[in-house]
RNA sequence: CGGGGCGUAGCGCAGCCCGGCUAGCGCGCUUGGUUCGGGACCAAGAGGUCGCGGGUUCGAAUCCCGCCGCCCCGACCA
């Protein structure tokens, strides 16, 4: 973008929109704004400077912390995002189930103090982005404006030309009941997502699951028993030290969530996945430092497991040996499982033949572990691989969260009065525009979709010295302007022709006019299709015609 | 916030270790001429607080200290 004059960075995270950028980032928007519409949403332009009063009231301004730029010399904030704001409106202009539903829509600049800004224009301190708010009387009219909204998400990643696929996600901080992201494959990408080989599965890594057989249960269920494992200190090295497959050993990993530490089990080398855990805890969660593991479990890490932990640890009144203090969970391939080994919580220590049910107290089993590649997907049917993508839009039922904060309520017919129920929907403008260049370009430059193509031709008037060249051209110029075909115009004087046509491909209009004396003899004016390189002569009556009739 | 790299002409870079003449190179720019259908050539020019501040020194782009900015990796990311 930065090649082809598009864009010019002014600081970290911060670009200049040119005039070739910003006419496509106008397309974009217009077709947004355009399946917006179809839906029934309205365009609104909310403020961009906010009262930060109004963000203590949903609590976010902590919850943004630093990502929230805040003005210096009054007490505002730059909007991130405009929940807020909806809602302070749905209060005071929504107040019967008869004004409802609404979907609200903007397209406007969002500031984000990213702490790393990346990859150009991917991950910006200032973007553009469409947000809408789906405001609704009921859980299923939530549902419909979610539907609506999905429907209308994919119109617009179509019409923009973009190879794209859904994925569930984690409703996250946002605190929904629902969500899902449209992305982009891209090595550019900051999420991972999973995806089937046959299309049929899509997720984020963070909530991806797959098939994966169970640990075994024995009939012939053996006592607990301690081994020494000296130096061993991975999965990996304590099934070849034990001779062992790895479903029969458990790995136990160490998290705070809050003050409290939790105690997770995998099923052999699987890896935790932390955005799981948190989604199962309800809290943030971050791993115990090493050095504290000794403290809390008496072992280092290697050697931790889920029986006799050192933290407060009691004789429970059954017999088995409980703890308190720590919480301990384990992934649900592990349930019902026996005969397990894991730390014994004492360094080069094992404990063989653990009996999950019988020698220690799991306060649950959950789906914690990471989706790898070549598992199967959930469906059963294809094998899953992992790639990087881009997240273009997404698409939250954010429920009463943002209503009940503001006290946004509305009577329903029997005079009841209930929070409004809210969806929140976001899809990054200038992302559309990356991503589309990222797919539709050649070793020469730019290939552009004619839907969001700045200029649908490109005049490349090569005989500048030719009167009659420049006669020609300058008419065609007008001429295509006047009907309605948007066009741009190298009428470059003093610059070889060579460097015209690579400008020309850089660029990427869907078609060039090249106007020179070579053809013109004839008559005749060459017309080149930048998708496929083909070249057409028209005659020059007719060529005004023929561009209408590839732009219909 | 942790780790690494960089900051010298509009752009891309060399020079820095080992301090020393007028701070160079390529592209671009200006002027003149030739060229003119796939990134032309010749000639003559213009263009610099060497990121900022302090220090060492007879002398600092170069060495030392502090700060700022940018890039990459990580943490974080409604």
């Amino acid at each position: 973008m930065i090649r082809a004059g598009m864009i010019r960075l002014l600081s970290a995270g911060i670009f200049s929109f040119l005039p070739l950028g910003n006419r496509v980032m106008k397309k974009a928007a217009d077709i947004v704004r355009e399946e917006m519409d179809a839906i029934g949403g309205q365009e609104f332009h909310f403020p961009a400077l906010n009262p930060v009063e109004l963000w203590e009231e949903t609590g976010r301004v902590k919850a943004f912390g630093d990502t929230m730029f805040h003005i210096k010399n009054r007490p505002l904030v730059l909007a991130p995002t405009h929940e807020e704001v909806v809602c302070w409106l749905a209060k005071s202009h929504i107040a019967s189930y008869r004004d409802l539903p609404q979907i609200w829509y903007q397209i406007q600049t969002k500031f984000r103090n990213e702490p790393r800004p990346r990859s150009g224009v991917l991950r910006g301190r200032q973007f553009l982005m469409k947000d809408s708010y789906s405001l609704d009387s009921s859980w299923e009219a939530l549902d419909r404006s979610y539907e609506l909204h999905a429907k209308a998400y994919r119109n617009i990643f179509r019409r923009c030309g973009l190879k794209f696929f859904e994925v569930g996600a984690s409703s996250g901080a946002m605190g929904g009941t629902g969500s899902q992201e449209f992305m982009v494959e891209s090595d550019s990408g900051e999420d991972i997502v999973v995806l089937a080989e046959d299309g049929g599965y899509a997720a984020n890594l963070e909530v991806a699951t797959s098939i994966v057989p169970r640990a075994a249960h024995y009939v012939d269920n053996k006592p607990l028993a301690e081994v020494h494992t000296p130096n061993v200190k991975t999965i990996d090295e304590l099934a070849e030290f034990l001779k062992v497959e790895h479903n029969l050993l458990a790995k136990s990993v160490v998290y705070w969530a809050h003050d409290t530490p939790v105690l997770i089990l995998m099923m052999g080398n699987d890896e935790l996945n932390e955005a799981k855990l948190m989604s199962v805890l309800g809290v943030a969660v971050r791993p115990v430092e090493p050095e504290k593991l000794v403290e809390l479990t008496g072992a280092d890490s290697g050697s931790i497991g889920p029986i006799g932990l050192k933290a407060r640890s009691v004789q429970s009144g059954s017999g088995g040996t409980g703890t308190q203090g720590f919480k301990i969970i384990a992934d649900r391939l592990l349930e019902g499982v026996n005969n397990l080994i894991s730390g014994a919580n004492k360094n080069d220590y094992h404990l063989t033949n653990i009996d999950l049910q019988r020698d220690c107290r799991i306060d649950g089993y959950y789906d914690l572990r990471t989706v790898q590649a070549g598992e199967t997907a959930p469906n059963g049917k294809g094998s899953l691989r992992i790639a990087r993508a881009i997240e273009l839009g997404h698409i939250f039922k954010l429920g009463t969260k943002y209503s009940d904060a503001f006290g946004a309520r509305f009577l329903d017919e029997k005079g009841k009065e209930l929070p409004i129920i809210m969806g929140s929907y976001g899809i990054g403008i200038e992302r559309i525009v990356a991503c589309h260049i990222e797919q539709n370009h050649d070793e020469n430059g730019i290939v552009w979709d004619k839907a969001l193509a700045p200029y649908f031709v490109h005049i490349v008037l090569v005989s500048v010295k030719n009167k009659k060249a420049v006669e020609v051209a300058e008419r065609l110029y007008a001429d295509l302007t006047n009907a309605g075909v948007e066009v741009l115009f190298d009428d470059r004087k003093d610059i070889s022709p060579g460097f015209k046509f690579k400008d020309a491909d850089l660029l990427g209009m869907p078609h060039q006019v090249i106007v020179g004396e070579k053809y013109l003899a004839d008559g005749k004016i060459e017309i080149k299709e930048r998708k496929t390189g083909k070249r057409t002569f028209v005659d020059s009556k007719d060529i005004v015609r023929k561009l209408r009739r590839l732009l219909a």
